[in-house]
DNA sequence: CTGGGATTGGAATGTCCAGTCCAATTTGAT
DNA sequence: ATCAAATTGGACTGGACATTCCAATCCCAG
């Protein structure tokens, strides 16, 4: 028999995917903006307009729950780059993607973190398989990263020294450590500067061909305006 | 009359000044492990053997403690990098603080976050107090390491170029986002890359005496064997 | 149209937990 | 020694919260 995984239901009518959406919606959404700890099954029962019975129906219990909310979030950030993901394969497209990532902070007036990082960071310690689900996620996210890169390399863009996978773990890593200074300070500033600052080493790889003229990589990072 | 900071007290005398500690002590860390959320006064008073009289007798409320415990985590971390912040004024100097820092992530075995970044990702929505006093904390971190490279740069080693401020931020979102990813996915690969590659570009602006030979910074970053 | 699974309602349970209170004991300055 | 302030003991409260349970209703395959 085909069974799927862990937690999952019997059949799962067109209703029942529905309701188990709208949950999973909701309970992103609390959790986003309040986090695991302080967002309650009662919050979301009311956010989502199901009762308990619903809840359980569908989640054996609070961390089936949030790791559908994993799950869903990964999903959300990796499909908002998307456009952007799949052409990463020139400066040009990084910086777009640059763009996009300090345009959603900017949006939320820099209020909540990394819809995963967060995640990561709240649940590491106290569930070792959420834990390895946002690792998963941010492998996910990296990888997309490490592919523009090695087609900007096969592409003679990048020089044969660049290593896709390294840059990517740093972009992501300044990417997470810009939202979380971003965040705690409620300005978009650090990010830039962490985002523009680690773009500017990838340009640093850039062959002569990939941008003429002007030094590889070196004092283009600005301080950005206040925001 | 000289009014202490908000919640502060009677005079305190050498005994409770004891007492407070113990307390603060025992809260960061079980905070460190389980998070704010993850621990409650219960833990608090059993770990610091003292009773909630005692508790409530120093600190106002749970946020007033995990305010203490802000200050006392901002104290262990700058305190614990003392030796290399105080002499952050030359490539070997960096590279010294980044195995410091990796060396710690490696005895904990990945587990547990930033002690101040883990409060700041946790708090941030929940108490714009807390928020703020976790983002003085990154603020004090950023400056140490801005003064080193000031330093750096003022006696020739690094180019004009060279933002002390902009590589100061830069660093700290790369460490970060990289102890983030690092406790994710419990290896200390992906902090030692982050850290290896942000050195790597802070070493582009070397003058040709702070480095003879070698081109500045380029293509230096190694995968880490796995931890 | 009908039986059984899918879905839903909502009250109830038991635990955990932040915060309160009153009274006892200790300490330090005079 | 003495008294007021500092410190401590520990029970208690009221609410929040995850989870359970017993039915009731809905829906579709046969």
């Amino acid at each position: 028999m085909t069974v799927l995984r862990s937690a999952d239901h019997a059949p799962l009518t067109p209703k029942g995917r529905a309701t188990r959406a709208r949950i999973v919606d909701a309970a992103a959404a609390l959790i986003f903006e309040r986090g695991v700890s302080g967002t309650s099954l009662d919050d979301v029962k009311a956010a989502a307009s199901v009762s308990s019975s619903q809840l359980y129906h569908y989640f054996a219990d609070k961390v089936a729950l949030v790791s559908a909310v994993i799950a869903h979030q990964v999903d959300a950030v990796l499909g908002g780059q998307e456009p952007y993901l799949s052409h990463l394969d020139s400066m040009a497209a990084l910086r777009a993607w640059r763009d996009a990532v300090v345009r959603v902070r900017r949006t939320l007036n820099c209020h909540g973190g990394c819809p995963i990082g967060s995640l990561a960071s709240e649940l590491a310690e106290s569930d070792n398989t959420l834990r390895r689900e946002a690792a998963a996620g941010f492998s996910r996210w990296a990888e997309r990263i490490r592919v523009g890169l090695h087609a900007m390399r096969e592409r003679g863009e990048l020089r044969a020294e660049a290593d896709p996978a390294v840059l990517a773990t740093a972009i992501l890593a300044s990417t997470q450590g810009g939202i979380l200074l971003s965040q705690a300070h409620r300005s978009t500033a650090p990010l830039e500067i962490a985002l523009d600052t680690m773009l500017d080493y990838v340009a640093s790889f850039l062959t002569p061909r990939g941008q003429k003229g002007r030094r590889a990589g070196t004092g283009r990072v600005r301080v950005p305006n206040r925001a």
